[in-house]
DNA sequence: CCTAAAATTGACAGCGCTGTCAATCGGAAA
DNA sequence: TTTCCGATTGACAGCGCTGTCAATTTTAGG
């Protein structure tokens, strides 16, 4: 027993072990939910620690350990909106398994990206990591990081390929029920403005679409796709080249919401009603959704939970025996859900 | 000089100590940037520490100096995109000033706001913090914060109250030139959409809209003057009420793009012509001003700027032989830009 | 050339925690 | 009761770095 107390200015193992009156090790086992500690022990530690207010000191527990806790967030900007909430859910998460997060922008068509994200993966002893659309996307990196053997998990359109952690959500699903959506209120002719190649999810999309169309008996004309990129502006020019088909599309589906609120754009100024002349529909329910006129229908995901989901599984992984923490399924798949505004309607007789 | 290297997988001080044919506290001068070496040994050091690569280890370096070299971002979602800017700009100078973000949202009206802060600032042994509107205005928490004597930025409208560090935009002459701007147009009922009243910027930007009333001559209508809550909803409704006025203003002036969506969003459910029969106009220049149909006449702020110059001050005060850093201003004022786009015209005779 | 002061460098002891491994305890089997 | 074995607990050595303070070198002054 160490009673050589100098105020410090905090509290430490020590003072936890003193006032428990065990070693400091045992403090330690509890504060890592280690096995192999008595209930009694436990509680008697976790009563000292609760009321002389111990913070255990990162740092110190990193020095030690090698383990620092510390989860990147790996992300390619998709949107403001998505970047929110995945820090979110996440954010959310590690305060609850205890972890830090770390916020690691990048560009997902860097040719060393693989090499600074495994670089910032070392300088930081990271201990897990989060891939999101479009960067789960990127073969040579998931490769470089099973390479490493650190745990990371990816935030991806659902894909049989890849083995290891990952969150998904039905995109290819969502995209159907939408479609089959427009179609049940009578709409034939119906225009799809896909997102940027690069991302998985653009063509679950596109193939929910597709799926729909074939299964409703309806033909698809291939004039009636275009190729976005996600952005807003590419919105106004597929909406734009859409609506100059003859006849025109009575209803247009765009991939995300920034591309719907560019077909919007489109419509207005070409002086387009919608939804009478036009129903639009949109993909992610960003606020933009319900911020344009009229109020884009769109698919909502749940992104926060998927985030705080991909940090529940690294946890799983890391902390076999958090309380309360189920063997995780390596895999997740979360619900989607349609919100039905006022872009859609039937279309015009 | 040790010689034992058991190879461990990384590069540590003592490896480059002895490339460099120095003691490992050199090897410490020359990474802390301390006085006092030798350009020589200065020079060898370096040359050594990037030949080996070595990453010093950030655990270690908060063990030892009880300074952990992370600054906490403080902010209660005022909208996505200026998280994300704020971020973008922080998350820049981090990376060249070397230290770690970490993100703490939290809720300004909580009443255990500053207690939780503070905590936070304990448990992370932080080493800064910037505290971003409307937390910034929280008297409570910055007189919490000057007990600590952790050095802390605002960024906030002008306040000559206030000492200490800060960063300012004018939003006051903002307001004014952005008014004056309509003014110019030949408007004279303007209508204006005030923003929550718990943010100093809103006192300041209509502060602003009064100004350039007054300076032209023409008179203030307190019925003209609506109160919102930057909120999208707020922003209809309050859209809504001024349309409704006799006779109706020929513009109108939101304290936020969320609520200039929302008159137009109001405008357009009346089937008012904008800008032909309403002029409208944002302020902060986000994504949406440019994706809302017309798109938004605004004011913009270099968020992103204002976060990095946050960063530089910080460590203007903590790292003051950081080569290449200047002896920073205690409180800075950034430019602002108006940004005249498609929703505002000259009203119609 | 010598001395004092200033500048530069190094030896060493921790920072607060965890990993290792040995010591101790408690209960079941003999 | 004694012995043995697994469960529990503790002693102690670092983790990689910085702070302190003493040793050494350099510079300036005479």
């Amino acid at each position: 027993m160490k009673s050589s107390r100098i105020t410090t200015g905090s509290i430490t193992v020590d003072d936890v072990a003193e006032d428990a009156g065990v070693s400091i090790k045992t403090v330690s086992r509890v504060l890592n939910h280690e096995p192999n500690v008595s209930e009694k022990t436990r509680q008697k530690v976790a009563e000292s620690m609760a009321r002389l207010g111990y913070q255990p000191n990162p740092s110190a527990r990193g020095l030690a350990s090698k383990r620092t806790n510390i989860i990147a967030l790996v992300y390619d900007n998709p949107s403001d909106n998505y970047v929110v909430n995945l820090q979110r859910g996440a954010l959310q998460a590690c305060g609850i398994y205890d972890y830090s997060l770390l916020l690691l922008p990048c560009d997902y068509r860097a040719p060393d990206l693989s090499a600074h994200i495994v670089q910032s993966l070392r300088q930081r002893a990271l201990t897990g990591m989060i891939l999101t659309p479009p960067v789960c996307d990127v073969a040579a990196l998931t490769q470089a990081l099973d390479e490493t053997g650190v745990d990371y998990v990816r935030l991806s359109p659902i894909d049989r390929q890849h083995h290891g952690m990952s969150v998904s959500m039905d995109d290819r699903s969502a995209a159907r029920d939408m479609t089959l959506h427009l179609i049940g209120l009578g709409h034939r002719r119906i225009g799809f403005v896909s997102g940027h190649p690069d991302h998985g999810a653009a063509h679950e999309r596109l193939a929910g679409y597709r799926e729909a169309m074939r299964q409703s008996g309806l033909p698809v004309d291939e004039s009636l796709i275009e190729q976005g990129t996600h952005a807003f502006e590419s919105g106004i020019e597929c909406g734009r080249r859409l609506l100059a088909r003859t006849p025109r599309p009575t209803a247009i589906f765009a991939g995300n919401d920034d591309m719907a609120a560019g077909v919007l754009y489109a419509a207005h100024a070409q002086g387009l009603d919608v939804p009478g002349a036009l129903s639009v529909v949109g993909y992610d329910d960003t606020p933009l959704s319900r911020q344009v006129w009229p109020s884009l229908t769109t698919v909502r995901q749940p992104i926060q939970a998927m985030a705080y989901a991909a940090i529940e599984q690294i946890a799983a992984v890391q902390r076999p025996q958090h309380p309360g923490l189920k063997r995780h399924p390596v895999s997740e798949i979360l619900e989607y859900e349609l919100v039905i505004r006022d872009s859609t309607r039937t279309p015009a007789v």
